[in-house]
DNA sequence: ATGGTAGACCTTCTA
């Protein structure tokens, strides 16, 4: 089983670029972040001519996010645990059905910038939630993924030029200890399990040629729970796609997992 | 050198 997460940025707006991507590699579970559109605006339609089952958590302008599956998605959950007072779409959970069952949870983690601000509390307060939420999936004791957009640059290494993101809340000290902590519970981080991977960024800005010049970052994670990791097979940054044309500012990261 | 681009949309916000 091949589970995707792409931050699209538009899916409407990159609608003919992703449904390439989604015809040349059909992955059988895909996350989308950024879809930016409400639920009745996303083109549900194309992805089910794929063959795919839709599960769109929607939001106007901003943020929003879905999960695509060849299988049929149960259980299905939009938002994370104790969200009142937060309107933002970031959090879509189902189980995929299948041989193995997998829960997949699909994150579009808050930007956080500029620190000093309420935005970087809201980040952190997001990220408390989601680890608070994945130590109750995490009990469940089942094949699970948390996969999607961390806005968190682990270590130095995942970034071309870290000092350049030193005031950045994608690579704060806060940020990164929660994103540790997260792991902490007992999750492994898919990429860091794979010998020899030839690439490490998943984000190149659309400015300053940051694409031309490889200054990129790794923000967009696998995280897996331990019947999930037994599993794992491979990691695959499709870094190609952020070359084509009108792409998006992020590029596919695939994990398969042997069910 | 505080630039630069992209998307949604009412003119600025978010990233």
């Amino acid at each position: 089983m091949r589970i995707a997460t792409w931050n699209v940025n538009s899916v409407n707006a990159r609608l003919e670029t992703v449904l390439r991507w989604f015809e040349t590699e059909q992955p059988d579970v895909a996350c989308l972040q950024e879809i930016k559109c409400v639920d009745e605006k996303f083109p549900a339609e194309a992805f089910e001519r794929l063959g795919y089952n839709v599960a769109v958590h929607g939001q106007k302008t901003y943020n929003g996010v879905a999960m695509l599956s060849k299988t049929p998605l149960e259980d299905v959950r939009k938002g994370l645990p104790d969200g009142e007072g937060d309107d933002h779409a970031r959090y879509i959970e189902a189980v995929v059905s299948g041989p193995v069952p997998v829960r997949v949870g699909g994150i579009y983690l808050p930007n956080g910038n500029p620190i000093g601000t309420e935005k970087f509390a809201y980040k952190l307060a997001w990220m408390d939630r989601l680890h608070r939420h994945a130590q109750a999936l995490l009990a469940l004791e089942e094949p699970l993924v948390l996969c999607g957009d961390y806005n968190v640059i682990p270590e130095p290494r995942d970034a071309d030029k870290p000092e350049a993101w030193l005031g950045d809340a994608l690579f704060q000290p806060e940020s990164r200890a929660a994103f540790r902590g997260l792991k902490n519970l007992g999750l492994t981080e898919a990429f860091l399990e794979i010998d020899g991977a030839p690439e490490s960024y998943t984000f190149w800005d659309y400015q300053a040629g940051a694409w031309n010049r490889n200054h990129g970052i790794r923000i967009d994670h696998h995280l897996l729970s331990p019947q999930a990791a037994d599993r794992l097979r491979a990691c695959v940054i499709h870094r190609d796609v952020r070359g084509w044309e009108k792409p998006s500012d992020h590029v596919p990261v695939v994990i398969e997992l042997e069910v």
